[in-house]
DNA sequence: ACCTGAACACCGTTCAAGT
DNA sequence: ACCTGAACACCGTTCAAGT
């Protein structure tokens, strides 16, 4: 009669799992989810968490579904070119939160209903601005993983905080050695005015991902407002 | 005395050995990539691979100097548009080769010999056509994976060929339902030009690719021609 | 110098069983 | 209906040993 309270504190559920994965992802690093830690996480057996997703893909598309919704909802009365801006960089926001979730976006090719919802409602800005639906079928594609506000680092930002600390005698040869080799590379780190430093310090990510966002959103503009159409001429080569 | 003849017919070295590994990745697929079968594959035992390279990760960084140094060299007295545009279809070309090689590049962030070589002579396209280091920086971020011939696939165009074939109504129902959820993406599916059937059936990827690497290199010009210039003001935000 | 064998500490997932 | 335990077929990598 006393069974009721040997159950779990906690009823396990779908949800309670994606988000303890999503908060173990967040903590430990996406190479450190594991079927077996997650469910050591959650107080239980590993076999427990298979009740709740069918299998590892099942739980890293799950996952995807609530980062994905954490994505702002669409600015209303807004013009395309401000609303997509808004939101792409909402979506780089939430990108900087989960930072394991552009490898697993990108692993993905499913399209779960969070990420259908957010295409949706990025192709109707441009709709509703206008653009012919082969343009913005086009336009999407342009914008590609820039809309999950991806950004391309040319070189690695942050080193591992675990590698030993680096001699600065080394580093200056190590510099003297890029110089040589390398001089176009040296040229352009140390030319962007906000970084004067060295390669391995990394850029500023924002300015860079607003650039090549504003480029891509004007590049848009200028087809839409020439009347670009795709033609079947053009595109036999 | 008859040693010799017990030594492996062909001697393993680093080279055989990142060969294999990049042939068996083009052939069974990346995830089948494991350092038991690699050794399998040569013949070998797993823990003779690792005199050849030290770890796991060293053996993609070897399998990434290879299929980059696969990359055109630039094409001489060729203006920086051209040759920027050459080169980076040359990556594409590569990329179709190696369909496991997207996912490595990007989860790669050490920066070997051969990446490095690629980006200085890009890099080198863009000054010899008389950009300015600042511009050149924001530019190289731009381009992004693009310059490695990343295209952005909207719907996974292949589906898995191993799965059983989708009766003809479920089909028609499932359009049906994505029609009254998702007008937009079924809106712009079946509006480009180059593909009148749907979803699941894919994008004309060169057309895509080459629409947003034009649209990438046309903004860049007029950047270069109206002499940009990044500026600490605007910076700030 | 190069390859081997056995072992360790992990994986995802199955199956049959418990409550 | 939900959780468990034992097992299977894999991983990457170590260490000490062989030739």
């Amino acid at each position: 009669m006393a069974q009721v309270l040997v159950v779990p504190r906690v009823r396990l559920n779908r949800d309670r799992v994606l988000q303890a994965a999503v908060g173990l992802a967040d903590q430990a690093g996406i190479e450190a989810l594991s079927m077996r830690r997650l469910a050591e996480e959650l107080g239980v057996v590993p076999m427990a968490l298979y009740k709740h997703v069918a299998n590892k893909d099942e739980l890293l598309d799950g996952m995807v579904e609530v980062i994905v919704a954490e994505i702002d909802p669409p600015a209303p009365d807004t013009e395309w070119k401000a609303a997509v801006r808004l939101r792409v960089l909402s979506a780089r926001q939430m990108l900087l939160r989960h930072p394991w979730a552009r490898s697993v976006l990108e692993s993905r090719t499913t399209h779960t209903p969070a990420v259908l919802d957010y295409l949706e409602s990025t192709i109707g800005m441009f709709l509703a601005g206008g653009f012919s639906a082969d343009l913005t079928h086009h336009v999407m594609h342009a914008l590609g993983s820039r809309m999950w506000g991806f950004t391309q680092e040319l070189f690695d930002a942050s080193a591992d905080p675990a590698r030993p600390p680096v001699d600065p005698a080394v580093q200056a040869a190590r510099m003297q050695a890029m110089a040589e080799r390398y001089p176009h590379i040296l040229q352009i780190s140390t030319a962007a005015a906000h970084d004067d430093s060295v390669v391995a310090h990394g850029c500023d990510d924002r300015f860079e991902f607003e650039f090549a966002l504003d480029l891509l959103l004007d590049g848009f503009e200028r087809l839409h407002v020439s009347g670009w159409s795709s033609s079947p001429v053009t595109r036999t080569a």
